[in-house]
DNA sequence: AACCCCGGAGCAGTTGAGGT
DNA sequence: ACCTCAACTGCTCCGGGGTT
């Protein structure tokens, strides 16, 4: 697989950037590393130092095919940490067309004379159909993976990330006004920390199972999707873009995954759970939207959502007479209310 | 020609399955 | 329950080959 130079390899960041509507500005002199630039749009205003690599295969016929990894070179001796604003480790693979995101705040110490950092391939795999994915090392970390569209997404949510949650970069941001619907706001608090949470009252370990049994439900609906999309892909080279359909299952599975995990420890954390719902609406929302107004508003929704997922939700792929997508639409409209009636009793 | 990146391999630590 | 060992994973280093 072809690897790229430095310059093709920020070239790669600067379009995923790009992409999502920002404003680029390098600060640091052409064919630097690490290179530094500002990212703007809207309201976001970033400090960027990337650190990229290639991303290769693990070395050798003794090690794991899965194996993927950056190996630290260009004698860096350790990641210099941008002050106020964020540190970058990546590794692009032309192969899937994904970046590997590693953890920079993990990192802080001396670095070895060239030492590497993996990722496997299922993660990579994952985060070329729905967007990003997350891997757990198993020693604390966290490595992701993101699809250039959601670059920005990462960025914006690089913390939650590398604590194991990808569902805040799955959806994609919100450019309307703040909502006046009670839910969401409910539902932002959650996300938002702004309030206590209190665990364990009769109701609210009652509401548990309510949750659990909707989620499994959805899962369950969203997984009757794969039969039909193992046989289109069976005659697929894997480089080609995964269809929407899968893109969006995925999605839905990692929400709903993330939000079961979470619900079946003691003390969940709130904003995961959230952060699944808020996904879950803006599907159903999405949806709804382009039920209900097939030509204007629709049109509206996909100028404005810049997003592959989105569009295919307007376009009314869903719709071609697929009565599983209602099913699982009706499924997600149920789990969702039943988060905000748990998230009421705590 | 010099430099740098990455393919490849070695080694050490960890994990978990299977046997006793 | 304990032990053994293979498989897996992370880290390191060398050297060939590609790039500049």
């Amino acid at each position: 697989m072809a690897k790229l130079g430095k310059a093709k390899l920020m070239a790669a960041v600067f379009r995923g950037f790009e992409a999502a509507g920002c404003t680029v500005t390098p600060i640091s002199a052409p064919g630097t590393h690490p290179i530094r630039f500002v990212i703007e749009k809207g309201a976001v205003h970033q400090t960027v130092r990337v650190y990229i690599w290639n991303l290769t295969h693990g070395g050798g016929a003794a090690r794991p095919k899965h194996e993927y990894r950056i190996q630290i070179t260009s004698g860096i001796r350790a990641f210099d940490p941008e002050p106020d604003g964020i540190t970058l480790i990546l590794g692009w693979s032309e192969q899937f067309g994904v970046f590997a995101a590693f953890d920079a705040s993990r990192r802080k110490s001396a670095l070895g004379a060239s030492p590497s950092i993996q990722i496997s391939e299922a993660t990579l795999n994952r985060a070329r159909v729905i967007g990003a994915a997350v891997q757990d090392k198993g020693n604390g970390e966290f490595a992701v993976a993101v699809r250039p569209d959601r670059l920005l997404g990462y960025v914006e949510n690089q913390s939650q990330a590398h604590a194991g949650d990808v569902t805040a970069i799955l959806t994609p941001p919100s450019e309307d006004e703040p909502s006046d619907d009670p839910d969401d706001t409910v539902l932002e608090d959650a996300i938002q920390g702004r309030r206590e949470f209190r665990f364990g009252s009769t109701e609210e370990l009652a509401q548990r199972p309510n949750v659990l049994e909707r989620l499994a439900a959805l899962e369950r609906e969203v997984a009757k999707l794969r039969p039909a999309l193992a046989s289109r892909g069976h005659n697929r080279p894997p480089e080609l873009l995964p269809t929407e359909t899968e893109t969006l299952a995925g999605q839905i599975e990692e929400a709903a995954s993330s939000a079961r995990t979470e619900l079946q420890n003691p003390e969940p954390s709130v904003a995961k759970v959230a952060r699944s719902t808020k996904f879950f609406r803006w599907i159903s929302r999405t949806a709804a939207a382009a039920k209900a107004e097939a030509g204007k508003l629709g049109q509206k929704l996909k100028e404005k959502a810049r997003d592959r997922t989105a569009d295919f939700i307007v376009a009314g792929g869903l719709f071609g007479g697929a009565a599983l997508w209602e099913e699982i639409l009706n499924l997600i409209n149920l789990v969702t209310n039943e988060v905000l009636k748990w998230l009421q009793l705590l």
